[in-house]
DNA sequence: ATCCTACAATGGACAATGTCTAAGTCAAGT
DNA sequence: ACTTGACTTAGACATTGTCCATTGTAGGAT
């Protein structure tokens, strides 16, 4: 993810000191970030960017395909930044902890048209839930 | 789900006015409703509930395992009255509107051990996204 | 090198959703 | 019918996210 800036700049997009600031974060811990612990982090290197701003470079992130949104409860959407391989994800009920996960099998194959109602179906993602080594012995 | 009133009552629950409001509302339409528009619909049956008890109620029911909370996207949570028969969600990306889906397969059995990462897994979720037949023509 | 201008950042108000608390109320057992 | 502990209420508060008018600036044009 190194050449991210790289990628985004040959798009024309518009470097920005709090939008590099963003992305290093983004691909320097590949964890999932809420937006906020983002901006906390970025507020660290930057101390005047504003949380708008963050919010609106995620979001641009997001729709340009860098990122992944990942909505696993109710709580803050969180940040993936591998979005290059597809993947699903592994939650603690407990602790909120997050892991990629690669299983097999193709979930999209496995609903029928008749299922559909209609749809334009483009993506799936599958979600496990269950207590991580650390709270399943508290 | 007529008999939920009697299954709540048979396991100690406390029966008041306000609860079995929030209860009609949940068996009346089988729909997935956010905590907010099953109060709307609770005031319309009893003018003086408040907020507090239906998010209240709504947590009891889901712990007591007769509604499921959805989260499908930075939103509200939804709620599924469809406790009892395993199902997954088709979400349209644009207005939000969700049908229950039985999708082939077993989704739990494609995660390998060695993709558990020591977790003990309980559950699965999975989310079909694309866009129902009215916000694909608009 | 400097100037222009469209695009980006700021910060603070606002909105939506959810949680908490203190005080009043009531269902259900005795 | 009384009593009691669970339930409800109203509203303050917290968190997460969005919006907007103003100010700043990246990067091409001169």
């Amino acid at each position: 993810m190194s050449d991210l800036l790289e990628r985004l700049r040959g798009r024309g997009w518009r470097m920005t000191a709090q939008r590099r600031v963003v992305a290093e974060v983004l691909d320097g811990e590949h964890v999932h970030l809420t937006a906020d612990e983002v901006h906390a982090r970025a507020v660290a290197r930057l101390p005047e960017i504003s949380r708008a701003t963050v919010y609106n470079t995620l979001g641009e992130l997001v729709s340009l395909g860098e990122i992944l949104e990942v909505a696993t409860d109710k709580r803050a959407k969180r940040y993936d930044p591998n979005a290059h391989r597809p993947h699903h994800h592994l939650v603690c009920a407990h602790c909120g902890a997050i892991r990629d996960v690669h299983p097999t099998g193709d979930p999209m194959a496995d609903l029928p048209t008749s299922e559909r109602f209609g749809f334009t179906v483009s993506n799936v993602e599958v979600t496990y839930r269950g207590l991580c080594p650390d709270c399943a012995t508290a």
